[in-house]
DNA sequence: AACGAACCCAACCGCAGCTCC
DNA sequence: GGGAGCTGCGGTTGGGTTCGT
């Protein structure tokens, strides 16, 4: 990793180092972005505001068009089957936002981000469950949660152990990292041991976690030809689980490839209508961070406008 | 009506991973 | 192999809006 006090940040000089502008976007500038982008493609943000001739940094306008001006991007309330998706992924994946945003067409990783911040986070807690572990908050036979414990602003962020804000949730990269490395050791990893959402818990109505698990392992053991070359949370096993998660059914529809089949596939999904691709194995797009296959992922979920959104297929209630 | 508290969400920041040279 | 540069992710902030008193 780079020392962000040396070179990083003297290479990358943020907006205030350099003058540029910050702060909300005028119409003139989403139009002058929107206009660029549409005419030279997504990519090199750095070099971009000069060339589109905007006064922003490159991140702020990567940004910028990623969660606002793309065309794909949905706007308006989160619908229940969209929420109910979201805390399922969120079980499994914890505040692994992009990958997430990756299984929701039009929602992007902030929205999603916010959305569970202010309001699934709460609903939670008001239903005494924990939005960090998706456990009990109180696992003793207590007193009932106190649901009108006033829900500050900083719940979100309320974390019983702060210093551990990236370190205390299997969406850590650590953790990933963890995996990826017992992927390379062909051994399955005791989730449990990464407190994770999977780990079982009680009062919901969506699959039982021992049952996610389960059928997430079983995925490897039952599964065919390609099994040397599944590690546990092997990009297409694990997307896969995605995938039937979605459509909750845990224990069909699985497929496996090897990863090198997967680099290829992410290289054809550099074209975005590949992105999420129509089931029977919509797989692909949740790679990303799983893997240490290059970036694509998440982007184009967006772009799925013209293939079979998700949720839409799946459950067939999603409404506009 | 006025004020403060709470809420919401767009935007920013720092870090980490990846690619290229 | 290692450093430089770029991109993307997740956490956090702060300003505008809404709600409650």
């Amino acid at each position: 990793m780079r020392n962000p006090a040396s070179a990083s940040t003297s290479k990358t000089p943020c907006c205030t180092k350099v003058g540029l502008k910050r702060g909300p976007w005028t119409p003139e500038e989403d139009e002058l972005l929107a206009n660029y982008v549409k005419r030279e493609g997504e990519g090199r943000w750095r070099t971009l505001p000069k060339r589109a001739g905007l006064l922003r940094c490159g991140k702020s306008c990567r940004l910028r068009w990623m969660n606002y001006l793309r065309p794909s991007v949905k706007r308006g309330q989160i619908a229940p089957d969209e929420e109910d998706l979201i805390l399922r992924l969120h079980r499994l994946l914890g505040n692994r936002w992009s990958l997430i945003a990756g299984r929701i067409p039009g929602r992007t990783d902030n929205e999603i981000k916010n959305y569970w911040n202010t309001h699934l986070s709460k609903k939670l807690i008001s239903q005494g469950i924990d939005p960090r572990t998706h456990k009990p908050l109180n696992p003793k036979p207590n007193p009932s949660p106190d649901v009108n414990a006033p829900v500050s602003k900083s719940i979100p962020n309320a974390n019983p152990n702060p210093s551990s804000s990236r370190v205390g949730e299997i969406g850590s990269n650590h953790e990933v990292k963890e995996i990826e490395s017992n992927e390379n050791h062909k051994e399955p990893p005791n989730l449990d041991q990464y407190h994770s959402p999977l780990a079982a818990d009680s009062n919901e109505n969506w699959q039982s976690a021992d049952g996610l698990v389960t059928g997430l392992q079983s995925t490897h053991g039952t599964s065919n030809d390609d099994e040397d070359d599944i590690g546990f949370c092997n990009d297409d096993t694990f997307s896969s689980f995605l995938n039937s998660l979605i459509n909750e059914d845990v224990f069909g529809n699985h497929n496996h490839h090897h990863q090198q089949q997967q680099q290829q596939q992410l290289q054809q999904l550099q074209q975005p209508s590949n992105v999420i691709a129509p089931l029977p194995h919509p797989a692909i797009s949740v790679q990303a961070t799983f893997s240490s296959s290059p970036r694509t992922v998440w982007e184009p979920a967006a772009l799925t406008s013209t293939s079979a959104p998700l949720v839409h297929d799946q459950k067939d209630s999603m409404s506009p």
